[in-house]
RNA sequence: GCCAGCGUAGCUCAGCAGGUAGAGCGGCUGAUUUGUAAUCAGCGGGUCAGGGGUUCGAAUCCCUUCGCUGGCUCCA
């Protein structure tokens, strides 16, 4: 038992995915494979079948895998020429593997056999069937060969497995404990957002809960941009379409932008960025050197057409408010203008608590060079500002070739969740192609104009998509600064109401938002919804309280704290609220 | 958009060899005046997502539209 313990969970993982085929041909020999790669949660295998699988086909293939895995077929390593191991796919009627051989082999490749099943394989495995006993089949999905929309739909089965019984029931535990989080289901249960069928599909209605704490992310992102040496703009949601002609979105993102409106005769299109709109602000008069750098900076709201299977509650949405900036520079400061949006990005991400970040700087394609605009010298020297910045600050980070957008490179930041799942938010990113196609100058000392760098940036993301990370990050526990409601005042009779609703009032005018439960329920349910709705600070009120002008604490997630000095407890509270503290600790 | 699954009361769900709809929670009303996670009782509430078909009869079977979910592609 000790040695599956020593196997890395991939290998684990891409041999159960082996596992999966093998029991799918075994059951289902006309299927063609594809490719069946150890995914970050799990593995998956591809397949190409006339019929999709049905929820009870991976019943039956999760019996058969377990069969196979009691039998414990030894695995072994082949090595074969390109032509043996082509010969050998053909045989078997598995033309994608030979189209996989043809394009991936070298002169000998290797493939990897258990039993009657062999699939072409860079390895490693485990040694045997036997090890992969703990395995579980989750879902049945669409797939395209390739990943091309135009190239055959084929049937990718995910599943997951591991060392232990025990590892797996975690999972399932970890997946069940992701579920009850899952911002959608505290969204309505708090009564901070809904969509609506009738307003249509990934369209959010912030509900006044809701709207707080949109209200208290926007109000402390101003503080810290005009703290931060930016300037905030408003710019609205329409343009003309000579503008979304000229920023060149009409060309190349015109497939994600509504159909336009026509006002006098002129049509007009709904957002999907805000950079045109910056840059008419910029282009609105002459710009020397001596204004640069400028640092502009949007609670944007665009419009994006997204297809409808891609919508998912506020991750992924089609009218979000980006909190957008751009930062308009000379290439002397461009150095210096990363390593502050960068400080300034992971600063206001851990003031909501997020500090554990994944870093991803995405660069052009070294084989694909002719496909970006801006010219060779633009891209090293951003390229450069980039990596410097990030090694300055010592942060890891993947570099992503190809990953650049065709108008410049960029540096996303993706926020850890506390599942341990990653959400792309902040992107930090260079235009080469608006500043081009605007003809944005500024006069140099030399008296000459001269392009400036420009830098997109938005920190948060969305408001939506971050508001939804947030939600399940804390699951629905916002800290004491955010929480819609901070404080409920809980009277025990009807008689201490009066007491209650003087307490409440004295909160609010310390700037505390509170609420009071009138209700006629008795103590223990009135606490018990208080709970349910995770408000932070819990005071409860009866006899005593109202003789000695005190109140009894209860703080969420850490129970009765109990009888508190008024004076003093709203202190601490103002304090806490002040401090914008992620805990509190009375 | 594509593949698969799903759509029954505000929410969570039961009902399905086809015979005309049910529970819990929430809501409302009343009683209870309550001390740290659910007081009791009563009452409302559903063209079973929309449309079409098969059938004497459809929530249940078939077709279709819409929506949602999990993925694919894309992305803040």
């Amino acid at each position: 038992m000790s040695e599956v313990n020593d196997i890395p969970i991939d290998v684990l993982r891409h041999s159960a995915a082996h596992l999966l085929a093998h029991a799918v041909l075994d059951l289902y020999p006309e299927t063609r494979t594809g490719i069946g790669p150890a995914v970050e949660t799990g593995f998956y295998y591809d397949f190409l079948r006339q019929t999709p699988f049905t929820p009870d086909d991976l019943e039956k293939i999760e019996k058969r895998m377990k069969e196979i895995a009691r039998e414990n077929t030894p695995i072994e390593r082949l090595v074969l020429t390109k032509d043996e191991a082509v010969r050998m796919f053909e045989e078997k009627k598995q033309d994608l593997k030979v189209e996989l051989i043809r394009e991936k082999g070298d002169a000998t490749v290797t493939v990897y056999r258990q039993g009657p099943f062999a699939d072409f394989c860079l390895g490693p495995h485990v040694a045997s069937t036997g090890l992969l006993q703990n395995v579980k089949l989750l879902s049945v999905s669409g797939a395209y060969w390739k990943g091309d929309e135009r190239g055959p739909q084929m049937q990718r089965i995910y599943g997951a497995v591991f060392a232990t019984k025990k590892e797996l029931e975690d999972h399932f535990r970890m997946l069940e404990e992701a579920r009850k989080r899952d911002h959608r289901r505290l969204g309505a249960e708090l009564d901070l957002f809904s969509t609506s069928d009738d307003l249509g599909g990934g369209l959010i209605l912030w509900h006044p809960k809701g709207a707080r704490v949109r209200a208290v992310i926007e109000d402390h992102w101003r503080e810290r941009h005009w703290a931060g040496g930016y300037d905030i703009l408003f710019t609205p949601h329409i343009g003309r379409a000579t503008l979304w002609q000229t920023s060149g979105h009409l060309g190349f993102y015109k497939d994600s932008m509504y159909s336009p409106m026509d006002i006098d005769d002129q049509p007009y299109y709904l957002k999907p960025m805000n950079c045109p709109f910056h840059i008419q602000i910029y282009k609105s008069r002459m710009r020397s050197y001596r204004d640069l750098p400028l640092r502009w900076a949007e609670l944007g709201t665009v419009y994006r057409y997204e297809r409808s299977g891609t919508l998912h509650g506020l991750l992924r949405v089609r009218g979000f408010t980006q909190d957008d900036a751009h930062i308009i520079c000379t290439p002397g400061q461009i150095e210096s203008e990363i390593l502050r949006v960068l400080d300034f990005s992971v600063s206001i991400l851990a003031d909501f608590g997020f500090i554990d970040n994944k870093i991803e700087l995405s660069v052009r394609d070294p084989k694909n060079l002719g496909k970006y605009c801006g010219t060779d010298d633009l891209w090293c020297r951003a390229e450069a500002s980039l990596v410097k910045a990030l090694e300055t600050r010592g942060y890891p980070y993947e570099r992503m070739e190809g990953e650049a957008v065709f108008y410049g490179p960029k540096i996303d930041i993706k926020i850890k969740d506390a599942l341990g799942r990653h959400w792309q938010c902040t992107t930090i990113q260079f235009d080469f192609n608006m500043s081009e196609r605007f003809g944005m100058t500024y006069v140099g000392e030399d008296g000459q104009e001269h392009r400036p760098y420009m830098v997109h940036r938005a920190l948060l993301g969305s408001l939506e998509r971050f508001f939804g990370v947030l939600v399940e990050h804390y699951n629905g526990s916002f800290p004491l600064w955010l929480a819609p409601v901070q404080a409920v005042v809980l009277p025990i009779a009807e008689r201490h109401e009066e007491y209650a609703r003087a307490l409440d009032r004295r909160l609010g005018e310390n700037g505390l938002r509170s609420s009071v439960d009138l209700s006629r329920e008795k103590v223990g349910k009135k606490i018990r919804e208080a709970e349910i709705q995770k408000i932070p600070l819990i005071l409860v009120v009866g006899d005593k309280e109202v003789e000695r002008g005190t109140a009894a604490l209860r703080v969420h997630g850490q129970g009765d704290k109990g009888e508190v000095d008024l004076a003093r407890f709203i202190e601490q509270a103002k304090e806490f609220h002040r401090q914008k503290s992620l805990i509190v600790n009375f």
